[in-house]
DNA sequence: CAGTGAGCGAGCTTCCGCTTGACTT
């Protein structure tokens, strides 16, 4: 029997830690937190000085019945979960729940995996800093009454099941303001100006600084340059360097996997585990930049015999962000020599990246020389100018670049270009000039991950929560992750060329988008409501407040229980008061009048989501209409045309078979319905210009496909089939789709088994059955 | 993927942070 059990919370760093250990040292893991407050309104006292009550959640119950068996046994208990809040009150949790005695108890911190780190921490033990502890009793207790408080206000005034909390109503409140600023954002337009010069080879670029507004202001330029002499007004030659990044966070590894791989946060996160759990990388959930000494080494050693001793450079990064809380090094290759790793490819690419970019961090600067040339215009005051780049040194550029949120791509223009040899007084022959429109962009919509920058700028939520945070304002129906197509936009172009100006109107695509997060109606009128009644709750500083107190409750300087009366009473208050006194939301907009019976027109949130009425509720001769908003429209920015448009769908386009067939927009796309059945219009045709004919034939062609991929049909119930699907064979059942097991062979399954297979969802499965299976 | 949109009422929903698997496709 091992005389000592270590309890960390991660079970592949106890893996690691046990083979450093020897005999002496079980090693084990909690799996994160033990325990968390129950799930009733019982949770925290609140007359009683917000005493809590926990509980072992149910997932919990074997960990810690074998952890205080193992507790038992052992002579000393060493409690070795991370040296943060969280951390500090998983020992305190630990050390309460396995009834673990004082004498016998240690607590140790290390912030990286290595075995002098962790021999260091065995030799230093202490005990248990409740202070952190009572700073983590506040975070948490904090959360909870904010959470478990305004959700049901939200219920009450907007919709059942909704939430809000601390972080996830912030997230939400971004998404939202940064649409409204995209709306209400006016384009300028003006004319960039760009000069070629000489021929083949030695033919560079030159810009003018300024943009003319007006187009007759770039034609005149333009007219001026007819008959211009250009010289080499100056030159001037610097040097510039370039320094590499400080190796991952999960936050920077979030943004660079979705800009360089294209991954999502949460792909990233659950490709990283399995690199973490094979032992290839570091722990993954971080807010460090920090490398251990052992790392430093060995990256120093990697990247002198591959790359020779002039490409090294040692660095040691400081975060930037106060929150962080750093329990762990940053995010780097376990074994700086294995510059790939067996995997699958999303692993292998995701871990080069890793590599890259911790090595990278450890590498000379790039030097470059940068050279800026002004060109005179005999006709004009102004300078056009032309810089190029050359690099002198390419240090780590060798192995790494950091990809650039900016997707400007006529800033870049002749940036990195070189140039060709020129002198001070050079005259210089015009190849070609033109004038092209340009225009102001909005600010972007966020990505995934430019959400989780951003949070993280803010100090709101933690490594572990930034994944699960997206998915939860998506899952709750307040953000949806599309693409948009874009619109075509006119813009016009002169181009001076031997002499002679001509004009031209070309057609580019703007504003299209992918993978971007935009509010949807119920986010934007959750936030309003949110911004309107709790404006302290969803302030941008509020986290960073609630957090500055958290820190002096860590350094015992403030009672945990005092900041949270200070802030639960007046935040009761608002509750109440918005209960009693606040109206319903439902971000109601008025469009204006029909054009032909004058009824007035207007779009609000319904049970079902946002919908146009046409004509009043209580107009008893004449029932208002209803017309649901279609996937990309918004109550915010819906036109009254626009709203009148889907009143035009459905529509009926003829009768096939004796039944009417009705041409309709749903979630996926413009369809036809015919008795009960769904046919999707082929992509380009206009759902309104759909006839009868057409509408058969689109019918019966969507039947020949069906009956290709059709095998059987049962004779005990025609609704029980089996069909080839793309993964091969499967049983559809009524709206159940049932998997054959393997061994089973699908040409002789029989009604029986179908019926086993469907088991208690059986034909028609109830929703609230699928969701509850699913949950569970 | 339709249709719906008033109001009643039972019984439900919900937070953030720390960890992994167990699911289906």
């Amino acid at each position: 029997m091992a005389k000592n059990l270590l309890i960390v919370e991660s079970p592949a760093k106890a893996k690691t830690i046990e083979g450093y250990l020897g005999k002496d040292f079980t090693v084990k893991s909690s799996y994160g937190h033990i325990r968390d407050l129950v799930k009733s309104e019982d949770a925290i006292d609140i007359a009683n000085n917000f005493q809590q009550k926990y509980e072992v959640p149910a997932d919990k119950k074997q960990v810690v019945s074998e952890l205080k068996k193992l507790a038992k046994e052992a002579e000393t208990v060493w409690l070795a979960s991370d040296e943060d809040r969280e951390g500090e009150a998983i020992s305190w949790h630990l050390f309460d729940t396995l009834n673990l005695k004082e004498d016998k108890t240690r607590r140790i911190v290390f912030h990286e995996i290595t075995k002098p780190a962790i021999l260091k921490a065995i030799d230093n033990p202490r005990t248990i800093d409740y202070n952190l502890v009572n700073a983590q009793q506040a975070r948490r207790v904090l959360d909870r009454l904010v959470g478990f408080e305004l959700s049901p206000v939200l219920w009450k005034k907007v919709k059942p099941s909704l939430s809000a909390g601390r972080v996830q109503s912030v997230a939400v409140r971004l998404i939202v303001e940064r649409e409204r600023e995209i709306n209400k954002f006016q384009t300028e337009a003006a004319f960039k100006i760009v000069a070629i010069f000489g021929k083949g080879k030695s033919a560079f670029k030159a810009e003018l600084p300024q943009r003319f507004a007006q187009q007759a202001d770039a034609e005149k330029f333009l007219q001026d340059c007819i008959s211009a002499e250009f010289t080499v007004d100056s030159l001037e030659t610097k040097p510039a360097k370039r320094s590499p990044a400080a190796p991952f966070t999960t936050s920077t590894l979030q943004q660079e996997a979705s800009r360089k791989l294209g991954y999502s946060v949460s792909r990233t996160m659950s490709l990283a585990q399995r690199l973490y759990e094979s032992g290839n990388i570091t722990y993954m959930r971080t807010d460090s930049v920090n490398l251990s000494e052992m790392a430093l080494n060995a990256a120093a050693q990697e990247i002198r015999s591959a790359y020779g001793e002039q490409y090294h450079q040692q660095r040691k990064y400081k975060t930037k962000s106060a929150s962080a809380q750093e329990a762990h090094e940053a995010i780097r290759p376990t074994y700086f020599d294995r510059h790939t790793i067996d995997g699958d490819n999303a692993e292998k690419r995701l871990y080069e990246l890793i590599w890259k970019r911790a090595i990278a961090s450890q590498m000379s600067e790039a030097q470059f020389e940068k050279t800026t040339a002004k060109i005179g215009i005999s006709t004009r005051n102004e300078d056009l100018v032309a810089s190029g780049e050359v690099m002198k040194f390419d240090g780590f550029l060798k192995v790494y670049l950091e990809g650039s949120d900016d997707e400007d791509d006529n800033q870049q223009d002749g940036d990195n270009a070189m140039l060709p040899p020129l002198q001070k007084g050079q005259p210089l022959d015009l190849q070609e000039l033109s004038a092209t429109e340009r225009f102001s962009r909005p600010p972007a919509r966020y990505t995934e991950a430019s959400l989780v920058k951003k949070l993280e700028e803010l100090g709101i939520g933690r490594p572990s929560t930034y994944a699960p945070t997206i998915s939860t304002i998506q899952n709750r129906g307040y953000v949806v992750k599309e693409d948009r197509e874009g619109k075509a936009r006119n813009y016009r172009v002169l181009t001076l060329k031997e002499g002679s100006i001509s004009k031209q109107e070309k057609l580019e695509n703007t504003g299209a988008e992918r993978g971007k997060l935009f509010p949807t109606d119920i986010g934007a009128v959750v936030n309003d409501f949110l911004v309107q009644h709790f404006n302290g709750i969803v302030d941008f500083n509020f986290t960073a407040s609630v957090e500055k107190q958290f820190d002096e409750i860590a350094q015992g300087m403030k009672e945990w229980t005092d900041m949270i009366r200070k802030f639960y009473a007046p935040f009761h208050k608002d509750v109440e008061n918005t209960i009693e006194t606040a109206d319903k939301a439902r971000g109601e907009r008025e469009l204006g009048a029909h054009p032909e019976s004058g009824k007035k027109i207007s779009v609000r949130i319904g049970r079902y989501g946002p919908f146009v009425q046409v004509g009043d509720n209580d107009d008893a001769d004449n029932k208002p209409l209803y017309a649901s908003l279609r996937t990309g429209q918004s109550i915010e920015t819906i036109t009254l045309e626009e709203a009148l448009e889907l009143f035009k769908l459905p529509k009926k386009v003829g009768v096939y078979e004796d039944k009417e067939m009705t041409v309709a927009i749903g979630k996926f796309g413009p369809y036809i319905r015919h008795n009960s059945a769904f046919y999707s219009l082929p992509k380009g045709l206009d759902p309104l210009d759909v006839s009868g004919e057409q509408a058969i034939e689109i019918i019966n062609e969507k039947r020949k496909k069906d009956a290709e991929k059709l095998i059987k049909v049962f004779d005990e119930d025609p609704d029980a089939k089996i069909l080839n699907g793309r993964w091969g064979p499967y049983i559809e059942y009524g709206k159940q789709n049932i998997k054959i097991p393997k061994d089973k062979d699908p040409n002789t399954i029989t009604f029986e088994d179908v019926k086993a297979l469907a088991g208690e969802a059986g034909k028609e499965p109830k929703k609230g059955a699928k969701k509850f299976a699913k949950k569970k």
